[in-house]
DNA sequence: CTGAAAGCGCTTACAG
DNA sequence: CTGAAAGCGCTTACAG
């Protein structure tokens, strides 16, 4: 004695339209609304569906459609783990987005120098279309895919032009948690650490900082602005000058830099906030944990990969959409600011 | 003008077949090397493929042999973010181990009570197997993937009996960290704070430790021994007590446990590790940025996660293979236990 | 060792 | 509105 389901093949195009009477070519239309088809029959094809539990083979599908109803996802292997949470979390919104429109997402780890798998996929004719949750530097990933003729979306900034980009709006952002700290506790004489200026995220955050100040009393002090800070040795100096200057209050640019910070002053004994204020542009869990936890903006990374794999899905069935979609941000005042 | 490449509709068997002068069936049999086939007809048909730059449609293939060359990876939606980076890693080595197989791996987000993403990709037949990354602690996933007949292993442990399971040695992995401290600094008084007894993770750490003992001129004291360390609550209530007793050493369940213990005793202004030696039985990115950095278990979750790929391309080729797979573990002896 | 043909389970012109 | 048939690009008995 087997179990039941397991030795019931499971029922197929033909199934449904033997037990209907009907040829496949209806029933196959009934599903996909291809085509004129009566009420009534489809009707009653759809009923049969539910009873037999029909599901169709999506490779069969694939095949006569030529086309996989898989999404690529390009992540990179070479990653820092503090950004890992950043990139689980976008995985999990593409994941759950692609779940709704009945696709699938195909994983592609790359590496700076090293885009075999996203060849290998390409020539496999695995997917649809891809998404890159980071572009590479040099804009090496969006040339494969376009020379390739795969669809794409990046998360993000990309060096390369025409790409549809799915992004955070890291200036209004940045503008607003500046003008915040700026009104909150006047006269606030800010500092501003920021990483590597190549990374176009940091030339967003310069520059919502920067025009944060332009309706504001206060005026920039160039001497309290760090930037290109993106190796420990940068660091230590650029925040010995900083403290010279003695800031009532110091944004990082992300939490790396930000836990760097806080390690600094935590040795130095410089109390939080009575002493110094801090700020940063980037939350993560890290600094909600932190005592007291870090006023810092909040960008929903699993949003920013339901929005991409949402684009993408409208690239490939030919809806009209944006070629850039900006998502918001929330600013969370926490401890570090009071 | 077009570009070379685009206008060139890409080259299947037949096109290879006809170049030859040969039949499909036949390319087809050099490629898969099945069936017996001249070794001179093999190379032309070799020669051939490279030189127009052939590759199969995986899709045509799946459908015919009714594989997909797929497997799907069960990735918690709800995991704690500190666990990202393990994850993470542990998706790497799956990518990059699936495509040596030309596998592609396809994402499966769930959570504590929806296996709606798993449901699906199992009735759209679009897995050949899966691998659980984390088990739920009901069995609820093995049992779905057990009923629809789907091959899986999992990674780490599993309450679901049967199943294929590649793990870390963590009993000897803890038994050698806690050897190498009694070992170290003797006598060494060692506190241990281990997290929610129910995970058989902590089971083996618990088992791991009491067995280095065995050995040991030190016999174990049950009064620094805190289990069930699960919430804040738990923890302050256990550190509170175990200081009491002034132990030379605390032993921490993992990273998380160890990131809090950090804190207090930073607080407290313990001095690590002149007042207090300190380790964990989990490593992570943040226990090696701690200064003093911390002394812990270190686990491959890259290999974890190439090896369950490994195993589970063996189970859908049927391959001969253990139905256990153990990994070593490295001990990361730094300075919070000098 | 090789080829002709059927088949994998769908979709989609085409004809009615 | 519906059906018969060809096709998607492979694999694999079967026959030779």
């Amino acid at each position: 004695m087997t179990n039941n389901k397991s030795n019931q093949r499971k029922p197929q195009l033909e199934d449904i339209a033997e037990a209907l009477g009907i040829s496949k070519s209806t029933v196959s239309r009934a599903i996909s609304g291809k085509g004129r088809i009566r009420a009534e029959t489809r009707e009653k094809v759809f009923a049969c569906i539910k009873e037999m539990n029909y599901r169709p083979n999506m490779i069969a599908k694939s095949l006569s459609e030529r086309r996989t109803y898989n999404i690529g996802v390009v992540v990179p292997m070479d990653q820092n783990e503090m950004e890992a949470p950043f990139f689980q979390t976008c995985l999990n919104g593409i994941a759950k987005e692609c779940a709704v429109h009945d696709y699938d997402a195909v994983l592609i780890g790359t590496e700076k120098d090293n885009l075999s798998q996203l060849q290998r996929v390409i020539q496999n004719r695995k997917v649809d279309g891809v998404i890159v949750t980071r572009p590479a530097s040099d804009g090496s990933i969006e040339e494969l895919l376009d020379s390739s003729d795969m669809p794409f979306v990046v998360v993000g900034r990309s060096v390369h032009s025409n790409s549809i980009i799915i992004d955070s709006d890291h200036v209004n952002g940045c503008k607003a948690l500046t003008s915040y700290l700026l009104l909150a506790n006047p006269p606030e004489k800010l500092g501003l650490i920021l990483g590597n200026m190549e990374h176009t995220v940091n030339k967003s955050r310069y520059a919502g900082f920067m025009s944060a100040f332009s309706g504001a009393e206060q005026h920039i002090d160039e001497r309290l602005l760090f930037t290109g800070v993106d190796s420990d040795l940068k660091f230590s100096k650029a925040v010995a000058l900083l403290l010279k200057e003695k800031p009532s209050c110091i944004i990082c640019g992300d939490d790396v830099i930000c836990m760097k910070l806080l390690a600094l002053l935590n040795e130095k004994g410089i109390a939080i906030p009575s002493q110094m204020r801090v700020a940063s542009f980037y939350d993560s869990v890290y600094l909600d944990s932190c005592s007291p936890p870090v006023t810092s903006l909040y960008f929903d990374a699993a949003k920013l990969g339901s929005a991409s794999a949402d684009r993408l899905i409208d690239l490939l069935t030919d809806t009209e959409a944006e070629d850039t979609v900006s998502l918001g941000f929330e600013l969370l005042i926490r401890g570090s600011t009071l």
